[in-house]
DNA sequence: CTTATTAGTTACCACAAAGTAACAATATTT
DNA sequence: AAATATTGTTACTTTGTGGTAACTAATAAG
């Protein structure tokens, strides 16, 4: 009846998205790609040192993308993957779902 | 441009889904109804404790219904709500796309 | 009158995630 | 020579979540 629990596509998903400002992160990128400081302002109450662990994980997850570029001060773009950006519907639907949570 | 960070309805709409168990629990609930111990048999792994905060949280985000029978030994059936009964696609394209995480 | 059954509760502990504040590296500007 | 800008890192603390194990209530069965 159980799926196997620990390898669930579902949990895994959700482990994946489920970080306190990922789906905030994924929703910024998903327009266009974003410097660091850029995301950093654009969300208000997230703290440096969390954004630089969650944009990593977010990395080493292949959903998104990161650009380093060799100035000073550095500049560094974020931008989705083509795993990020199918996630943009599903996240969709569950803010659409989520609506009547709201207020 | 950020829509209000603490009243995001994605936030909010995973953090009703985002407990370690609870997909797993909702799914368990697809089909029909269950009592609390096919539940606690079915998720391997699973304490009771958790089990019942799980299904406490899920019923009072109003995704789940608890019927409780004046019976003893007790009997208590679980079973999804329209709101959770909503989710039931919404978990399976979250699935969907998790899948290629597996193995 | 002891045991079994079911659906929990309670107290306590462990670990992971997130928050805070100060520091670092480097070239350009003043 | 000092200040500025940007993208982090580091050490430390706090909070949240989950896990373990023992206990409870109520009645029926043996």
């Amino acid at each position: 009846m159980n799926k196997g629990n620990y390898k669930c596509p579902l949990t895994q998903a959700l482990g994946v998205i489920g970080g306190k400002w990922k789906p905030l992160i994924i929703y910024q990128l998903e327009k266009s790609k974003k410097r660091f400081g850029e995301i950093d302002t654009n969300i208000p109450g997230i703290s440096r040192k969390v954004l630089t662990t969650q944009l990593n994980e977010l990395v080493e997850d292949k959903l998104v993308e990161r650009t380093a570029y060799a100035e000073t001060p550095p500049r560094v773009e974020y931008s989705l993957t083509e795993k990020g950006k199918e996630l943009i519907p599903i996240l969709r639907s569950i803010a659409k779902w989520g609506n009547y949570l709201v207020q």
